[in-house]
RNA sequence: GGUGGCGUAGACAAGUGGUAAGUCAAGAGUCUGCAAAACUCUCAUGCGGCGGUUCGAUUCCGCCCGCCACCU
């Protein structure tokens, strides 16, 4: 079930900096395939508004982990850690070939890359109905009761994080013996970082968005719709769908739309940055040749 | 020209004779379970300007400036 101590390429950055186009790139050159990291992209039917990358694009790359859940069902980090690491396996053992995850969603990287210690435990619709009308308080103290160790951790003020970890300690038993000490790393990993200064992305983050408008990203977002996708799950997908949502429910105008959309999408950017920031293993590149540089060095030991 | 109303942070906006709510934006963060999510923190010595009344005015008065509405 382990792999041990097998390389892997991982590129990460905010969102419009070109992640996708040099991890082809890379992967052309180095011989390897693409695992996406990205928690929207595993979506069927999440193209436009993902900016999920085109069979063209891909130029014969192989990619991984795109498509392989229905929109309408939530997807979670576990099955995304097992999946990719078996998708992993797969590029290694029977491809023989350099695993290169790719993606925006740190928290996902994270899980697979440093080995999260995660049991699968689907949501309980009920439970979290019941357990959203209570206080952060009493959240916090149902918690402190079932899992202390949990606890301990936690951000007591948020609702969210305090339900789930609930419904965790709930569905694991009394006291559920998470592993919460990092374990060790199964893969060797190689970090590569891609950015832009803030007026660069922020101009980047804006084209794009236009592009994404002229490529019939709403026309995508009925289709949806049509499909049986609620406005409710639209909306809780975030970002372009959200707000999609909410514009053909009438309650934004097109040009309303467009500007919360960007505006929570420059958002979003600072979340990833800040969250990437703080891993200090991460090489931030201006550059692909100094990606190139980078990848050499790690393959050739 | 007249009459009335309004003028509070980048935007919207509440408010009081006793020392400026809130929302959004902006910035900084958190992170082992919805992560494109959720959450936390910061952000007006100053309420259009100048005077006056007052122990004290953003709040009352006067003048000026600007905007809006209506009238001539």
């Amino acid at each position: 079930m382990k792999i041990n101590g097998e390389k892997i390429l991982v590129i990460v950055g905010p969102t419009a900096t070109g992640k996708s186009g040099i991890a082809v790139l890379l992967a052309k050159k180095f011989d390897g395939e693409i695992i996406s990291a990205d928690s929207r992209q595993v979506y069927r039917g999440l193209d436009i508004g993902t900016g999920k990358i085109t069979k063209k694009e891909m130029e014969g790359v192989p990619h991984h982990l795109l498509d392989i859940a229905s929109p309408k069902r939530k997807f979670s980090v576990a099955q995304y850690k097992k999946l990719a690491e078996k998708a992993i396996r797969y590029i290694v053992y029977k491809k023989k070939k350099l695993p290169i995850v790719v993606g925006g969603t740190g928290f996902y990287i994270q899980a697979l890359v440093d080995n999260l210690d995660l049991p699968e435990v689907p949501p309980n619709l009920e439970l979290r109905k019941k357990l959203e009308k209570k206080s952060v308080v009493e959240l916090f103290e149902i918690l402190k009761k079932l899992d202390p160790n949990r606890a301990k951790g936690i951000d007591s003020k948020n609702p969210r994080r305090l339900i789930r970890a609930i419904e965790i300690a709930k569905h694991l038993g009394q006291v559920p013996a998470l592993n919460f000490k990092p374990s060790p790393t199964n893969y060797k990993p190689l970090f590569i970082g891609l950015d832009l200064p803030d007026k660069e992305l922020k101009k980047k983050i804006r084209m794009r968005l236009f592009a994404r408008i002229r490529n019939g990203m709403i026309t995508e977002a009925k289709k949806l719709r049509k499909q049986g996708l609620s406005y409710k799950r639209m909306e809780e997908l975030g970002l372009e769908y959200k707000f999609l949502a909410k514009h053909l429910k009438g309650e934004l105008t097109k040009s309303e739309m467009i500007e919360k959309l960007n505006t929570a999408i420059w958002q979003y950017a600072k979340r990833q940055q800040t969250w990437f920031k703080r891993d200090k293993r991460i090489h931030w590149i201006k550059t692909k040749k100094e990606a190139e540089k980078l990848v050499r060095k790690f393959l050739g030991n």
